[in-house]
DNA sequence: GTCTATAACTGGATAGAC
DNA sequence: GTCTATCCAGTTATAGAC
């Protein structure tokens, strides 16, 4: 891997861990060895870092739901595989939170100009599972029943790090996957749709 | 008002609007008309001020359900307007986030020591509900109950502060008055409590 | 004695020249 | 890739105002 790339990783897990802000060019050089000019020579400023860290988590969360659309029969079991990510991620979030949520809620604290692309990692959950919803002929509550996901897994994060509370997550977890049974009963149709 | 409690005032404003790490004594300082080093008669450091900030903060919200108890006349009441509180403040919300989840939030990234005094104003919201699912007889799943309402509280705030979008806060804190009568249906009992 | 202002100190940050 | 400049944070010391 380039330094570049180095760069972009561990400001990545450090942007997650100590927050933007909180996270020093001297923080990422000591981990990686190399100097600050060698920084300077790939990014000109902190923000610019930032702009990649985005992009490149665009990118690997747009891999993540293309995989689910790959290895989940049908839309149910891939919405429950995004809720449980909760689960899967759990001793992350019960220490850091939700990547994306903490992330666009400090960059709104600093009314800070990267806000609108970091979004756009909660529209990327937001429209594949409006795509899922449409999958089973559910269209006019498509969107609202993705934002309540939406607003579920990041209430659920938020909730978990501030308690770490192991069997709130489970619980929790277990209650938006029933949810999604029933709405499916109420109103899908199609359900056993494979594509 | 005197020096102390103005800053405590103006701090509390500005950890909340700005996050606590990006508010400088300079900012506060400048918004009073009073001197950097003034600070130091007064608090010994910064995280002194966070102390007293949590403490007005919980006397605040310890005087608020208090008035929402008298207010109200039945447990159903006082719950709808715990989650209506999304409402009433919406503005500030889409714009800053919760002021409890995005403090709780910050100190977690910043492994803060005051993490658990700041987790007491989530206490207070969750000990306040567990008491009125108890006034109309529901004690085994209070507790649950009580998370799950803050849960969804939460992940509103975080949601309104990224989309902005006043139709989705309205939309969920009907849904969550929805689940509150489900709930008080299905478990309730002495529903007509006025105690 | 209590409060406030001024100025200087220290460390750490980003930025940038060489 | 090293080394420096500059800035700004929190903090401290001290002197003055009420």
């Amino acid at each position: 891997m380039n330094t570049r790339d180095k760069i972009i990783n561990i400001a990545d897990k450090f942007f997650y861990e100590k927050g933007f802000e909180n996270t020093s060019f001297a923080d990422i050089a000591a981990n990686l060895n190399i100097s600050r000019g060698n920084f300077y020579h790939h990014f000109k400023t902190k923000d610019e870092i930032l702009d990649e860290v985005i992009k490149q988590r665009l990118k690997n969360t747009q891999n993540m739901v293309d995989n689910w659309d790959l290895e989940n029969e049908n839309p149910a079991a891939r919405l429950k595989t995004f809720v449980k990510i909760l689960i899967r991620n759990q001793s992350k979030i019960m220490e850091f939170g939700c990547p994306v949520g903490t992330l666009c809620t400090e960059l709104s604290k600093l009314n800070h100009k990267a806000q609108n692309d970091a979004n756009e990692l909660f529209i990327l959950f937001q429209t594949w599972m409006v795509r899922q919803f449409n999958q089973i002929e559910i269209y006019e509550n498509a969107n609202k029943h993705a934002m309540h996901l939406l607003m579920r897994t990041q209430g659920m994060a938020v909730i978990a790090n501030a308690f770490r509370d192991e069997n709130f997550v489970q619980t929790e977890v277990d209650n938006a996957c029933s949810w999604i049974d029933e709405i499916i009963e109420k109103e899908g149709k199609n359900v056993r749709n494979l594509s």
